[in-house]
DNA sequence: TTTT
DNA sequence: TTTT
């Protein structure tokens, strides 16, 4: 018997992916996503961020560790899992995470670059001055996590 | 500025809504909800089982206590909130709640009766002879909470 | 460059899956879903059915044809694809479908057993029996589609 | 009796929309929106693109027509329908549309600003200094559309 | 007909 | 802790 469990997200993160290797070779990367809504409230706009902890897997948290980068714009399909611990103190808490499934990134070309690639910068101007033109969208699936050139 | 931040559910409910009202006549409706993932480990079938906590505002809420009771299989649209808070001894939690939007009754057609309706049982037999056609689902949204006879 | 293309579905079969097998050994299944709508209008309650073309190809065209059956409820993940070809008399139609990447059965316990099981009659009796308890789910991805025993 | 229709997509406009006014002060606008999707075959680099007939109503539409043009990347929620028409010829035919219920603008800012506004282009030269960070989005629901101003 |  |  199974249900569905699916979380759709678009937003920006808060930080840059923090990666660790556990044992087996299994890469995991994890960051905070925030995505913020506003509204009118007595003529005034309110914004209202929610922050959420994605955590990619395997060949998607390695494609993450490439070109998820502290304020990129993202859009994340995955599922809620509630994970329960005992903190430093011996209190159990709980956290609950969205497991990420696949993600395509938002915005610029250029935001699509490896943070290393001397290109970037130059390339980074030349966007700046094409306009809306250079605004693009970049997929990763867990089947294209292997790629190396993913785009 | 806004992003996007939606969560899709199928799953049963595992105890009766608890409603709540507060001031202004604001109701409020809370349940957990199972939703389960079953795959292969080593040859044997292995369920997972993931909780949610979903709670539904006003009129949605006032619609969810009437139609939705322990065991009801649903369809949930809503969003991700995480609420810290203080525990009795003082320390911070936080919780994740799914902010439903909408939902939409899954099940035979005898599920969608209110608790006290008398014609309810017998309706219950016409259903177990139809089969699988008595199946159905019913909606309910934010729009229609208002509505009386939702069905 | 990529974007997001998804299509989420609840819906009963119209018919049973027609599946073709193409060259290369590739199977491919195909059949009508209902998705049904109600609102009030002028104090009238009116239902409106929308009616998907859904295709599913390979291991999940081999479990479709498996499980799906006329008139089951069922959960379809998938994307929009429009295609474009001429009928008999030489005039350019369109047909949009809706190309599933997995889906989930809703419904009875009792409707997830294959077609020709012997005990799935005694089954529905003992489904009738049990109440809203023996409704449950299965769900088949695009990984899981080669597996013998999904359930 | 109802299931669930439901569509979401992240794609860039193809045309500015097309904005008609109906009696009874009902306005419609429509426009293509094009989902590309980026895969490897036989090691080069294909792009597949998926082009939907985007169908807004009401307020919705008086936004659009203000906030979306040709370029714009945009996350649109919707549903599905299937329209039959006869074409001049008498054949029958038939379209499908996504009958969008939301919108978010995602991309820069600058892409955010109606198209007559004077400050916009040098709000333009603004963002095009900042780098990735004039990234944002700014949301459209079906509620929000009689507001003036929506950011 | 978009975008990269 | 993001973004606007």
């Amino acid at each position: 018997m199974s249900g569905v469990n699916r979380v759709i997200l678009v937003g920006h993160l808060g930080k840059d992916p923090e990666v660790r290797h556990l044992d087996g070779n299994v890469t995991v990367a994890s960051f905070p996503l925030a995505t913020s809504e506003s509204y009118n409230k007595d003529g005034k706009r309110i914004e209202q961020t929610e922050w959420h902890n994605i955590v990619m897997w395997r060949g998607l948290a390695d494609v993450a560790a490439k070109y998820l980068h502290k304020g990129k714009l993202v859009y994340i399909e995955g599922k809620l899992r509630t994970r329960s611990f005992e903190d430093k103190e011996g209190h159990k808490k709980y956290s609950t995470e969205v497991v990420a499934e696949n993600f395509t990134l938002l915005g610029r070309k250029s935001d699509f670059e490896g943070p290393t690639t001397p290109a970037s910068s130059s390339n980074n101007n030349e966007v700046s001055e094409e306009g809306p033109k250079d605004l693009g969208t970049g997929k990763f699936g867990l089947d294209e996590a292997e790629n190396d050139l993913p785009f």
